[in-house]
DNA sequence: ACCGTCATGTAATCGGTTACATGATTCT
DNA sequence: AGAATCATGTAACCGATTACATGACGGT
């Protein structure tokens, strides 16, 4: 019950998935976090299953082990994980600036601008497609937020796109 | 001169800022990051003296050490240096998307749309605010890319803030 | 029964971050 | 001379990334 560890993004997302599910197990993370989440946040698999341990020795979640077959653990949230959740969740965040974008820094240390948004404008092109084909599939009834987030995602995807536009008609 | 270290993007960082200085100290190169890079990258003093440790020791870099006064170390970029940085500059970017935007993954893990935007919406705003005057004070022969960097941040910036108030319109 | 993939983790590494510490200059 | 700040680094920690390894399950 070290309740005093250091919460990062990725704590969050762990008790904002775990919260969501009910109950769930790093697997069951995985696959939620690689239905959405993925697309506009890195995380990786080892992560839901340290991480999720570590919030547990915390006292944020609870850990059960299962009895039969592959004995895999699944957890639930404390009342201390929903506070520290909400807390989060409800205060405004420090970092307001887009974070890093390679393709900006290329250009920063150098890079040609012409050349460098040849390239670059059709690859964000594909990934605006991208984007813009998993927001039509979203089902209708998708409740909350995850409709506005995409929406959001696309959008800025827009933007980097007009972004690497202007470079090029810069001459 | 183990020359098989990887090569971050710190590392880039690094090589390209001492190539467009010629030589340097690990603390110009701190005062070159304050002055622009850092608004869209981050990156700690302690990362400009190890980081330019570690390119040295892989031939990235020359180091070469003061005799008098504060015997600070001076790097200066090798040929294969200057042929590594190269080719990450002519190399189009595999990540397309926009990085982590800490906001929207609060949206994303259940924060309340209309609360949330109305705190991020004028915080937004203001470093938007911020950037302009940055972007306004950049001295008009500024050469190279530096002044297109800024106005992608400027648009960027601008985006978030549209974003945002879409979220509080949305009711 | 066997094979491939799905599922579930642990271990090692490494870069980034935070802290600490000390030596030069400059200012009063 | 002493204080304050500027400059220059090292050390410890820690989370994220990469690799490795094994066990269960489904299909043939």
């Amino acid at each position: 019950m070290e309740s005093d560890i250091r919460l990062t993004p990725t704590s969050y997302i762990v008790l904002g998935l775990v919260e969501a599910a009910g109950e769930a197990t790093p697997y069951e993370l995985k696959k939620v976090v690689a239905a959405g989440l993925a697309n506009f946040w890195t995380i990786h698999h080892a992560q839901l299953y340290t991480e999720p341990k570590r919030l547990a020795e915390a006292g944020f979640l609870n850990e059960r082990r299962e009895t039969g077959g592959r004995r895999r653990k699944r957890y639930t949230v404390t009342e201390a994980g929903r506070e520290a959740l909400q807390e989060w969740l409800s205060t405004p965040t420090k970092t307001l600036t887009v974070g890093r974008i390679p393709s900006f820094l290329k250009l920063a240390l150098g890079s040609d601008p012409k050349a460098l948004a040849e390239n670059q404008l059709p690859a964000q092109r594909r990934k605006l497609a991208e984007y813009e084909a998993l927001q039509a599939q979203l089902s209708p009834e998708m409740q909350g937020n995850v409709r506005i987030v995409v929406e959001l995602g696309v959008e800025m995807q827009q933007e980097l796109v007009r972004c690497w536009k202007h470079v090029a008609e810069r001459a």
